[in-house]
DNA sequence: ATCTAATCGAGACGGTACGTCGGGTCTTTTG
DNA sequence: CAAAAGACCCGACGTACCGTCTCGATTAGAT
C-alpha cells in the first residue's frame, strides 16, 4: 500500500564510516579551526576513502555541519514556563555561554560564514538549524503577542532579530568582546522595545 | 625638530602597480565573488607580479579590504543636524540600501567572515572600518546620552550594538531577507528601548 | 614460495601518463635544450598534473635520464666476433659517430653534467648506462687479456679510460671539436699502449 | 699616434666591489656547490648591488669562472727541463692533485658543464684557460715530436687529450674513483703509445 | 668651484618555475 | 556493490631568482 522502496542490493552504507567521519571532523576544527579543516585530512584521520566522503556529503562543509549540528539544536529554542520575561532571559542567559564557549563560538560562526558561499551548507544549515529555531520563536512570539504580552504593531521577525542579532554581531564584527555582552541588559532594553505602549495595548 | 623620516633608498612603491592591484581585486570580487578570488588571478588582472603583492599585503584578505575599504568608510559614521532620531533613522536607511546592493553586501560579509581566520584582515578591518566606526557612535551616543535624550542607564555599546546588529544578524544567517528589514520599524524599536524611563529622565 | 609480491591496493600506475612524460621530456629536450627543461612544461606538453612526476621521479634529470637511457644503452658495449682489435674499432666508429650526432651528443653532456649535483640522475645513471657498460667492458678485456691480446700489466679500468675518454673530453672542453677526432687514429693510438711488450707477452 | 681611448667622465669601476664580489662568489661555491650559486646571493653577500654584477659580467658563470681562473691557469702548463717524460710524469702528478681536491675538482667540472649552454663562459674558459694551455702543449709537443722523442704518425691534438683526457673522463662520469687513478700508470701507457715505431723513427 | 657623467647601494618591478597542498574524479582490490 | 587505497588532472599556493628599472648618494674629470 505505501510507497515501498526499490529494495537495495549489495552492501550497506557502513555506520563505523559514518561515525568515524563525524568524530574526525569534530576533532579537526576542534584542533586546527574550521578554516585549516579539508577532506583529506578528515579521510586520513577517520581511516576512510576520500570517495566515501564524497559519497554521502556534498562539500566539507556539510560534513562539519552534521558533526556539529546535534550540539546547535540543543540549544535552539527555549522552554515554555508561562513567563515570557523569565524564559527569555533564562535562555538568553545559556546562549550567551553556549556562544562564548570558545570551543564553540568560532566554530559555528565559520560555519555561517561557509554558508554564504556553500548553498550545501546553507540549505543544512537552513533545515537543521536556522528554519526550525525560527519557527518555533514565532510561535511563541506569535503567543505572546496575542495574549498582549507583547505590543502587536511590532514585526515578529524584527522582534525576534533584535532578541539575539547583537549576539551574533559581536561573534562576528569583534568590535567590543562578546563577553562583555551582559545577557540581562540586553534582554531588558530588548523587552522595553516590545511592551505594549502604555497608552493602548492591543485596540491598534 | 619635526620627526624625520628614515630616509627610504632603492627604488619607490609603484603606485600604478598599486592602483591596478587594487582594482583588479575589486572588479574580480564584483565578477566571481569573494571566495573565488585568488592571488593569481589578481596579478594576471592587474598585469603585476605576484611578489609585488606579497611584498605589500599580507594575505588576498588584506588586499580585498584595501579594495573595499574606501566605500565602506563613506557609510560608517553619520551627520549630526543636532535631531539624533532623525539623524538615527536617516543613516539607517541609506545602511539598509548599501548593505543590500548585491555589489556590497556579500562581499562585505565575506571580508567579516575572513577576519575570523585572518589576523591581518581583522587588524585591518579594526583600524579602517570598525574601530573609527565605533568611536565615532560612542561619542556621538555620550552626547545624546548625556543632553538626556537617551537613558543614562543604557551601556553605550550595547545600545549601538542594537541599532545595528539586525542588520548583520540576517546578512549572515538569511533566515529571512534583508530586503523585509524596515529600516524605520527597525530604528523606532530601538528609539523605544533607549529613551528615557518616564519616571527618571536624567536626574541619575 | 616464491615471493608474494605485497599487493597493490588502489589505482595503478598509468602506462599512459608514463610514456606521455617521457616522450614530452624528449621532444622538449631536443627543441630547447635540456638547459631550458622544466618540469611544468613537461607537465603541460603531456597533459598531465605536476605532481604525478613529482609522484615517480626526484627530479626533472631523472625524468631526462629515462627519457634518453634507451637510445643510450643500444650502445654502451660491442658485439664479440672474436677479433678485438676489429671489434674495437668497429665500435669507437658508431660510439663517435652517435656523440657527434647534434640531435644526441649535447644531451648527454648535459645529462652526465647533471649528475655532478643532483644524486638521484648520478645513480640512475650509474645503474643503468655507466655500470652495465663499465661491467661489461671489463669482462671482455679481462678476457683479452687472459688470452694475451692485451698486455697485462695495465689496470683494466686505465685500459677502458683511454679508450673512451678522448670522446668525452671534445664532448665537454671544445677545445677542439668533436668531429675531429678520427675514431680509427685514436684506437690504434690506444691499442698500441696495450699490445703486450716484445719481451713478455702472458708469462708476467 | 695609438688609439686613445675617448677619455672617461665619471665615477670610476670600484676595485673594492670587484675584489667583494669575486670573493664573495668564491666562498658561496665552496660552501654550497656551484649549482646553488645565484647572483642575488652573491650580491647579498659581497654587500654590493645586483646592478653591479650585471654591469660588468654577462652571467653568474662569467663571475665563478674569473673567481675560479687565477688558481686554474697556475696549473694549465708545465716546465721544460729538456726531459719530456719527466716533465710529462711530473705535471700528471700535480694535475692529478689538483683535480683530486674536494674544493677544486668538482667547482671547475662544474664550470666546464655551465660553459655547455652559456657562450659567454665558454669564451672566457677558452680565453683565459683552455686556449692558452692548449697552445702551450701544442707548441710543446711539437718541438718533442720534431725532436723525434715522439713519433710524428699521430695528430698532436690526439695526442694531447690522450695525455689527459683520463682525467676529466673520471672527474665527470665518476664510473671509477678519480683517485683510483694512478698517474705514473696513465702516463707510461701514454708515452708507450707515442715512442717513435721500433722500425722507423722519423724517417716516415 | 661648479658642472656633468658614470658608478654605487638599495630595492621594487614583471616574470618563470619551483615543489607542495588540496580539490574532486577515476580505477582496482577486498569484503 | 560499498569501502580502503591511492593515482589522476588541475588550480593555487607562497618562495626563490631572474634580469631590468628607478632612486638618492658618491666620485672624479672637464669646464
Amino acid at each position: 500500500m505505501t510507497e515501498t522502496s526499490p529494495a537495495p542490493r549489495g552492501r550497506r552504507r557502513s555506520a563505523h564510516s559514518h561515525q568515524a567521519i563525524l568524530r574526525a571532523t569534530s576533532d579537526l576544527i576542534r584542533e586546527d579551526g574550521y578554516s585549516n579543516l579539508s577532506i583529506e585530512a578528515i579521510a586520513a584521520r577517520a581511516g576512510v576513502g576520500k570517495q566515501t566522503i564524497y559519497r554521502w556529503w556534498p562539500s566539507k562543509g556539510a560534513v562539519a555541519v552534521d558533526a556539529f549540528v546535534a550540539e546547535l539544536t540543543l540549544h535552539a529554542t527555549w522552554t515554555d514556563t508561562g513567563d515570557f520575561r523569565a524564559d527569555y532571559l533564562d535562555h538568553l542567559r545559556r546562549f550567551a555561554t553556549l556562544l562564548a564557549d570558545p570551543a564553540f563560538g568560532p566554530h559555528i560562526a565559520a560555519l555561517t560564514c561557509e554558508a554564504l558561499h556553500d548553498p550545501a551548507v546553507a540549505e543544512v544549515l537552513q533545515q537543521r538549524v536556522t528554519g526550525p529555531s525560527r519557527a518555533a520563536h514565532r510561535e511563541r512570539m506569535a503567543r505572546v503577542q496575542a495574549a498582549g504580552t507583547v505590543r502587536n504593531d511590532i514585526d515578529i521577525d524584527l522582534a525576534i532579530d533584535l532578541m539575539y542579532a547583537p549576539f551574533w554581531f559581536r561573534l562576528f564584527t569583534r568590535a567590543v568582546p562578546l563577553s562583555n555582552l551582559d545577557p540581562v541588559a540586553l534582554g531588558e532594553a530588548v523587552l522595553r522595545s516590545l511592551e505594549p505602549s502604555a497608552v493602548d495595548g492591543s485596540s491598534e
